[in-house]
DNA sequence: TGGAAACGGAGTCACACACTCCGGTTAGAG
DNA sequence: CTCTAACCGGAGTGTGTGACTCCGTTTCCA
C-alpha cells in the first residue's frame, strides 16, 4: 500500500519536507558511488534518517531512482541544449562530451541505468527522445562546418559517450582523470583529419591503473 | 572437503574424463554469455550432467573458472606473441587488437574477470605479467616506424580493449560487430596523422542498439 | 495542548545460489 | 561374468542478502 498520499496535494509537514531533500541527496551519492545495487538502508543512514521514513516518501527504490535519473537526463539535456548555442561547432561538440562524462564517468548509478538494470527501463526511452535531437544537431553542424567526420551519426555519439564512461566508472576512486585521456584519442578519430596528434594527459603510474580496476569489489561475496 | 584427489594421478574412467570434457565447454559457453553470475546449476544442464558430477571434478566455482580464465589469457599472449612476429608493425597492432577484441567481445565472463569480479583475482597478475611484455614490443615498434603516436604507452592498450570490450559486450547478442565501428575511430586517433577518416562499418538501425542495450537483463530480479 | 503526521529501526519474508549427500548406476579389472 | 571402486544425478541444505513492513515513540502545528 502507498502511504504517501493520503491527501495527494497537502504539502508536507516540514521536517518532512527537510528529509525529503536530505534522502534525495544521500541516495544521488550513495547511488553514484555503488552504483544501484546499493541498499536502500544504507542511503538512509547517509541521509541520517530511518528506513521507514525513506519508505514513507519514494513507495519503492525503483521509483527513488526514476527520480534521480531524470534529474540526471534533465541535466544531460540541458548540457545538450546549451552546446547547441555555442558559436564554434567543433568546440561545442567537445564541450558537450567533456561536460556529459565528467557526470556519467562519477556516477556509478547511471550506468546502471543504461546498461538495462530493471529500474527505470522505460524511463530510458524517453530520455533518448529528449536527447536525440540536441545531439544531432550539434554533430551535423561540425560536419558542414568540415570538422566531424561525416561518415559518423547522431547515434554514433551516446555510444562512445557509454564507451568511456565505463571505462571512467571503472577508474573513477583511484584515478578519475583517466577517461580524459582516452577521450583525447577518440576525438582524435572523430576529427575529419590532422597533421599531429593532441596533447594527451598524463598516463598514471601502472599499479593505479590495476589497483583502480581492482578496488571495484562491492560485492565480494561467496568467493571467499 | 576435495573429492577428487584421491589417488592424484590415477586417470580417470572414461566415462569422467567425457564427462570433464563436456563440463568445461558447457562454462566456457555459459559464462561467455551470462558473465560469472551464471549458475554452476546451468553449466550443469547445459553439460547435460548433474551438478553434483560439476563439483566431483572442479572442487568450486572458482577453480572452474580459473581453468577457463588460464585457456583464454594463453590465447591472447599467444596472439600478442604471434603479432610481433608479423612484418607491418602497424597492422600487427591492429591485427592483435582485432583478435583479442573478437574475444572478449563475445566473452562477458572474461570481462568480469578483469572488472575484479573476486574471482581469479590474483590470476590477473600473473596474466598481465605474461603479456605486458608482448605489448610493449608491438606498441614501441609501430612508434619506432613512425605509425602509432608517440605520446601513448603499452600500457594505453588493455586500456583501450577493455574500453571497446565493454561496449561489445553491451552489444554482443543483437549487434555483434558493432565494436569494430569504434574500434576504427580509435585506431583513427592513434595513428600519427591522416589525411582522411578509414572507412567506417555501417551503423545499424537505432532500435537494433537500443535493443542490444536492452537485452542485457540478467537479473530482472526484485524489480517487478 | 491534542492529535495527526512523521519517525526509527528491529523484524519479516522471499528468494537466490553455492555446495552436499546418498541411493542408484556403470566401467573395467580379474 | 562378476564384483567393486568409481562415478552419477539432482533433491535438499545452509547461508546470505536485501526489499519492504509494523508499531511504539516523537514531533510538528492548528
Amino acid at each position: 500500500m502507498n502511504r504517501q498520499t493520503q491527501h495527494p496535494d497537502r504539502p508536507l509537514r516540514a521536517d518532512a519536507e527537510r528529509n525529503r531533500t536530505k534522502i534525495l541527496e544521500a541516495a544521488a551519492q550513495v547511488f553514484a558511488e555503488q552504483g544501484l545495487e546499493a541498499t536502500l538502508d544504507e542511503v538512509a543512514a547517509v541521509a541520517g534518517v530511518g528506513v521507514g521514513t525513506v519508505y514513507r516518501r519514494f513507495p519503492d527504490k525503483e521509483s527513488l531512482i526514476g527520480t534521480l535519473f531524470d534529474n540526471a537526463v534533465d541535466e544531460i539535456a540541458n548540457l545538450a541544449h546549451s552546446a547547441a548555442t555555442r558559436t564554434n561547432s567543433w568546440d561545442a561538440l567537445v564541450w558537450f562530451l567533456e561536460e556529459a562524462l565528467q557526470r556519467q564517468c562519477s556516477n556509478r548509478g547511471l550506468r546502471d541505468v543504461v546498461v538495462g538494470s530493471p529500474y527505470a527501463v522505460d524511463r530510458m526511452a524517453e530520455a533518448k527522445r529528449r536527447i536525440t535531437p540536441s545531439i544531432k544537431f550539434l554533430v551535423e553542424r561540425a560536419q558542414r562546418d568540415g570538422f566531424l567526420r561525416d561518415d559518423v551519426v547522431g547515434g554514433d555519439i551516446p555510444v562512445l559517450e557509454m564507451m568511456i564512461s565505463f571505462l571512467g566508472n571503472l577508474t573513477s576512486t583511484s584515478a578519475p582523470d583517466l577517461w580524459r585521456r582516452y577521450l583525447t584519442i577518440v576525438l582524435d578519430g572523430l576529427v575529419v583529419a590532422r597533421t599531429e596528434p593532441s596533447p594527451l594527459q598524463a598516463f598514471p603510474r601502472h599499479d593505479v591503473v590495476s589497483e583502480a580496476l581492482h578496488s571495484v569489489h562491492r560485492h565480494v561475496g561467496r568467493a571467499t
